[in-house]
DNA sequence: CATTTTTTGTGAAAAATTTCACAATTTATT
DNA sequence: AATAAATTGTGAAATTTTTCACAAAAAATG
């Protein structure tokens, strides 16, 4: 098998996660000045172990440097073109409630690697009442205006009674990724799509589990 | 080492987390009428294997049916009373800006285990201005609120300039668990209290960073 | 009611991930 | 320039988690 050019090998799950959260890391040391970094550094404020962290470094093409640590904006240029954090992606909002209309006006992140151009939502008096600078549409319109944008990612903010229309419409629209802030875990038999479930209220009851297991 | 009445022993992080995720599946399905369910369903809806929902189920001192799956009332019991479901726990918000508020007013979840019984900010105009039923105080008023209020949880909703000193004021004021969606990793020393990070920009990175290594 | 089908429970095997341990390298110190 | 201190990189060990495989049990079928 032959892995993209600035890959050693397979990367762990675990690992492309932490990197994920080193890169905003080396981002906010580097704001603040500073120009290298230890993996005990970054193992603290990570909240793992500083092995761990040399391991994860492993995976990307720059070496650290014995007895100084890391140079910071070397790591962070490598991993911004391993994993195409360079490339601004084009993503689009589906449902404009509450969670939905805070995203599409306030998607501003600090080192952005998407951008959205686009709203969905079924409900005609959603779209009419929306207070947004980017375009609305409703959710029939997906799949054209997603090849017509060249939409790559998505963001499902709204528990919709249709979940299976919307996920066959952005399928058909050529969907890449999707994020699904619904409760109602979503699966691919396309394993081509990369779809991240994140389901706060499970969140929620595993943090009431935790203090409840142990003893509180 | 003795464990809680209802554990059959050490239950791992993944299989919490999933049983999280099935005890809301179940509470669909019972909803919709079904009275029981196979581990395969299960698993399929989780995208897991049949005999990962199996393991899970073990950790639980309930019995599924052989030849006819799992009663999705006496497993739904048992999870709600394993990892303390039933126990509404008083928690807090932490920063009133656009996440915080939309929170403080839109914690109505199916299948409840908290509730939000105050909200602080550390700026005036915020609390001045903040439309909400829920009382809403300075950060400074933190501890003490805590402690009348006996507040187990909370949820810091706002990257405040002062991280540290929130979390000082919430373990002075006894708390025994917190969600933070700040883009800062807490990590606390004491390791009695349970810290869950949810950094949604690093989700978006990983989306993002799992299309480029897979060629897109 | 015997037979077939479905489905659980679990010990064992496999796979994935983390942790360890220490040689090697670089920097800092005297 | 020699010595001490800091820090990386990595193979091996340990741990954790998942997957497998199949006997056992219950349900469905004819």
């Amino acid at each position: 098998m032959i892995f993209p050019k600035r890959i050693k090998s397979h990367i762990p799950q675990p690992s492309l996660l932490r990197l994920c959260k080193v890169y905003a890391l080396l981002n906010e040391m580097h704001e603040n000045g500073k120009t290298s970094i230890s993996s005990q550094e970054i193992g603290d404020r990570l909240g793992v172990g500083s092995h761990n962290v040399r391991k994860d470094m492993g995976f990307l093409n720059e070496a650290g440097i014995s007895g100084a640590g890391y140079e910071i904006e070397k790591i962070m240029k490598s991993i911004k073109e391993t994993f195409g954090f360079n490339k601004i992606r084009k993503a689009c909002i589906i449902g404009l409630g509450n969670l939905g209309s805070l995203m599409i006006n306030n998607h501003a992140m600090p080192l952005p690697c998407f951008s959205i151009v686009a709203g969905f939502d079924s409900n005609i008096n959603t779209l009419e009442t929306a207070q947004t600078t980017i375009p609305v549409y409703p959710t029939y319109e997906i799949p054209s205006i997603l090849k017509q944008h060249h939409i790559e990612l998505a963001i499902i903010a709204e528990k919709d009674l249709n979940l299976d229309a919307i996920t066959g419409r952005l399928m058909e629209g050529g969907i890449k990724g999707i994020i699904n802030f619904t409760p109602v875990i979503l699966n691919s038999s396309d394993k081509s799509i990369f779809i991240r479930n994140i389901d706060i209220f499970s969140e929620f009851r595993y943090l009431s589990a935790m203090l409840t297991i142990n003893g509180n």
